[in-house]
DNA sequence: CCGAGTGTTCGATGAAAATCATACACTCGC
DNA sequence: GCGAGTGTATGATTTTCATCGAACACTCGG
């Protein structure tokens, strides 16, 4: 039969129900950024959530996933005992263009 | 002679000088993020501080403005008493190009 | 020179968010 | 079925942020 997890499948939300504060909130965090930029680095369904260089516990690791997926920006599956992650790019995109990019690209000015 | 304010002209920082996380964090806000909408839709210098219907007190209001002069997003002049305000459209839109954009135009979704 | 109008500053308060430590649940190789 | 590896859930702690009230500073019209 097919392999599948027994484990409870991660909620999603769909970033057409997103609201605008909701994605800014999500990207405003110095960690979740970097969860986001290193995700939008790596191949697709590529990285566990415990393979980010991240400065937090995995408690918390746990929580900044949350929300990132409350934002629809990240879709998780389950892979074996790890849960791995793509980076909606295209469905975020098309709710709001040009956000994903700007945070992706903008370089961060010199101090 | 010219007139001029004996008050301290309010600090500006220019758009160029700002993270990408600071100008998210600024507009992650519900009261912020009306001010900015409602400063779109007003002309230049039209609007002083005390003029946006937001549910706050003007000390959490002047609060919200210095945030916003922080992140680039506002400049202010003294006009006699009143301070007025004036969104930096042109030049936020080219350090961030397509956000200001974004958040102005950008419907929420249906509940 | 007063008084009304407008904003800022300060200190305190309260709520929200991030974080941690611990305990738990699940998967898989041995 | 154990045990290691991985992630989640819970509860407590800390930090951060928005907010308020009150006091202060400035401008202008009378």
């Amino acid at each position: 039969m097919a392999a599948s997890s027994h484990r409870a499948a991660p909620e999603h939300t769909h970033p057409d129900q997103v609201s605008v504060l909701t994605a800014l909130s999500a990207l405003a965090d110095p960690v979740r950024l970097t969860l986001v930029r290193e995700l939008a680095g790596s191949t697709e369904w590529s990285r566990s959530c415990g393979s980010f260089d991240v400065p937090v516990g995995k408690a918390a690791l746990s929580h900044h996933f949350a929300v990132l997926r409350g934002a629809g920006l990240v879709e998780q599956r389950d892979e074996g005992p790890k849960r791995v992650n793509r980076l909606r790019r295209t469905e975020f995109d098309a709710r709001f263009p040009g956000l994903l990019d700007l945070v992706l690209h903008t370089p961060d000015p010199n101090p």
